[in-house]
RNA sequence: GCCGCCGUAGCUCAGUGGUAGAGCGCGUCAUUGGUAAUGACGAGGUCGAGAGUUCAAUUCUCUCCGGCGGCACCA
């Protein structure tokens, strides 16, 4: 009996086109394929999103079959370790609740309200249990309920945070439960077909705090991390991965190679040693180099200011309690009775923790013409922010930092043209720096703004042509812009994958007004300046200590405290080597001379471990033929040069980029 | 600031209800050496701070300070 049933076609990701009949699922396209397709199938992405294979297909629609190799199954399979994590950890632990649990980059986590916190020696049961439920092989079942139904089945079972999350999806979504044998979970999907795909590459890596929804207003949860991957040689190498990594932390590669140290007398704020100090100074002078090329005026402006104008900017009221507030009092220097009188109160002056205020008092002074715009006025800007103690970590967030700021002062019509040579300035920096991996989001305009339509479009127009210009890719974020203006951020990664902010270009309608700066135009009337805030490294510390990391501790060097160590085989050659010693030096090369009497390898070993990028080692043979046997950290070989070319070459190699 | 973990020599760490140990580093001496650790000896610690329990606390409890991992914050 030939069937009367409707018949469905979908296209393949190839073009190709397949007839199935009405009803038919993913895992039966699958199969009609090949049943070895069928087996390794976890997914279907139709039209680009990610389905259940057990999903009906829709007439028409284009889909592609999901292998559990295929990259896109990383998600799934993280996804789905969250859902295991979280009945294993119910069925170890009655009584706790479960609230959200996502895949991230690299595994998963998921929260859990529960009285008692949960420890890393948990971790061990846990697995134990998330294995035996993977074992069990139940099929993830996806059902559609009743929104009435499942608030109240949540809410009778003690789950508030789950029944808090239905009441609050849109009306018109499908509340959808996803089944692993007896237990089940609120969740949009999609999943694999059964919960041994997910396999066994999966650890718990640790617990934290994190609060209900992202708001510090509300409760606190335990968060447990996982990580899973498709495989066990996966798993292994991320594991590596995040081990050797760690080992470029800049806080432990600080200590090692002598460059700084934090204390708490002076919590979250950086005593710079001789050898981080010269790489401070060297990316300093680098910078301000770029700027005076750049057309850049430097200035220097107060530490600490008044708050009246503070008041006035708005950061008195905004960003107060970040500020360090310093009464203008002599203090009480007797046993008795307090530091600092009534009446100091009523006189406070601040740390500044922004540049931006005393910028505008420098373009302030004296009447400005449109014929001096653009005006820049770029300021390595010692800021101090009591940033909130949790906050605090190694160089990336101090409360003490410089930033290389500057502000630029332009008509309207000037926007563009500047954020060019901004994004283009940046580009060059980071080139010359080693940065390529860097994520740029460009963020637009928000509800609550100052500032008319017509200038908000000229100016998110002239940030996205720079970008589009400087040739680095960015997205956008509409609504995340500031309320004075759009703006571009750019982060870089650190060692084990954190983003850092760095660098920064944002436009400000605002601050000109509040702090009246003005020019006179070619109609001979008052005018408002834009303003643009930019920093290219955003805080000398932040940048140093990514770049710590980045290179592992193996600067370049024109950037390494010590370029080269000059040393000796036994001290018969003590005189040659303060001659090579001296000759380095003079040409301005950072040289050290060691002339331990230890044995070579001793010596070797110690400076290259400290990092030093050059060794000249000289014995008779090199003191008698005059020349130097070359040792470069990362290379076990030696290079015979005559001191001569050895000395050129170093010299050349030792030049900053600009 | 919130949750959790941690705090022993300069560094990395072991250890114990009866006031401490290793390696590296440091100092002295010997060694005069050919490219990633020469050997011996020695100095060095109020066991983060304060309080409590105890005959006795570095060890147990509490509070505080700091560090680490997250969260929140980073106009």
């Amino acid at each position: 009996m030939i069937s009367e049933e409707k018949q469905i076609i979908v296209s393949l990701p190839d073009g190709s086109k397949r007839e199935l009949p009405a009803g038919s699922t993913g895992m039966d396209l699958a199969e009609s394929i090949s049943k070895s397709l069928a087996k390794v199938s976890v997914a279907i992405e139709v039209d680009g999103h990610l389905r259940d294979l057990s999903r009906p297909l829709d007439d028409g629609c284009t889909v592609n079959i999901i292998k559990r190799d295929d990259d896109v199954s990383l998600e799934l399979i993280r996804h789905d370790c969250a859902h295991i994590l979280a009945e294993a950890v119910q069925t170890l632990f009655p009584g706790t609740q479960v609230t959200i649990g996502p895949n991230i980059e690299n595994g998963f986590f998921y929260d859990f309200a529960r009285n008692e916190p949960f420890s890393t020696e948990d971790f061990e049961a846990i697995e134990k249990e998330m294995r035996r439920i993977v074992e069990r092989g139940s099929q993830f079942v996806r059902e559609v309920w009743p929104r009435d139904e499942a608030i109240a089945y949540f809410k009778d079972k003690g789950e508030n945070y789950k029944a808090e999350l239905i009441e609050d999806l849109p009306e018109s979504e499908d509340i959808t439960i996803y089944r692993q044998g007896e237990w089940l979970d609120l969740c949009r999907g999609p999943h694999m077909p059964t919960t041994k795909n997910v396999g066994t590459a999966f650890k718990l890596m640790k617990v934290a705090g994190a609060y209900w929804r992202g708001d510090s207003s509300k409760a606190m949860l335990t968060r447990i991390y996982g990580t899973a991957w498709r495989n066990d040689k996966e798993l292994k190498e991320y594991l590596n991965m995040i081990e050797e990594a760690e080992k470029r932390d800049h806080r432990k590669l600080g200590a090692e190679m002598d460059l700084f140290h934090f204390q708490q007398e002076a919590q979250g704020s950086v005593f710079w040693h001789p050898n981080g100090f010269t790489i401070y100074n060297q990316l300093e002078n680098y910078i301000r180099r770029r700027l005076r090329a750049a057309d850049y005026k430097e200035i220097k402006t107060p530490q600490l200011i008044d708050n009246k104008l503070w008041e006035a900017s708005g950061h008195w009221g905004k960003y107060r309690e970040n500020m360090f507030v310093v009464p203008d009092e002599v203090p009480n220097t007797e046993d008795d009775g307090p530091v600092i009188s009534d009446k100091g109160f009523d006189k406070l002056m601040a740390l500044k923790p922004m540049n931006c205020p005393a910028h505008v008092q420098v373009f302030n002074q004296g009447i400005k013409s449109y014929r001096d715009l653009p005006v820049r006025l770029a300021e390595f800007g010692c800021c101090h922010r009591n940033e909130a103690h949790g906050a605090l970590h190694g160089l990336m967030r101090v409360r003490q930092f410089t930033q290389d700021d500057a502000h630029i002062f332009c008509t309207e019509d000037q926007i563009t043209q500047e954020a060019v040579a901004f994004c283009d300035l940046l580009k060059q920096v980071y080139t010359d720096l080693g940065f390529n991996d860097v994520v740029v989001a460009l963020s637009l305009r928000p509800d609550v703004r100052v500032g008319d339509d017509a200038l908000w479009d000229k100016a998110e127009d002239g940030l996205r042509k720079a970008l589009v210009e400087s040739g680095l890719e960015f997205r956008e974020d509409p609504n995340e812009g500031a309320f004075y203006g759009p703006k571009i951020d750019y982060q870089v990664r650190d060692a084990i994958g954190r983003t850092w902010q760095c660098g920064t270009l944002q436009l400000d309608f605002n601050l000109p007004d509040r702090l009246d700066a003005s020019y006179v135009g070619e109609d001979g009337a008052r005018h408002r300046p834009v303003m643009l805030h930019r920093a290219i490294l955003g805080s000398m510390e932040r940048f140093i200590g990514i770049l710590i990391e980045s290179y592992g501790g193996k600067l370049p060097l024109w950037l390494c405290p010590v370029q080269c160590v000059v040393t000796t085989i036994n001290p018969d050659v003590d005189d040659y080597a303060k001659e090579v010693y001296q000759k380095l030096t003079a040409a301005g090369i950072r040289t050290e001379i060691d002339l331990r009497h230890e044995k070579i390898n001793y010596k070797v070993r110690d400076h290259m471990t400290s990092k030093v990028p050059v060794m000249f080692v000289v014995g008779r043979r090199e003191a008698e033929e005059n020349k130097v046997a070359i040792r470069r950290l990362g290379s076990n070989d030696q290079k015979f040069e005559t001191l001569d070319n050895a000395f050129d070459a170093l010299l050349a190699e030792c030049q900053p980029p600009f």
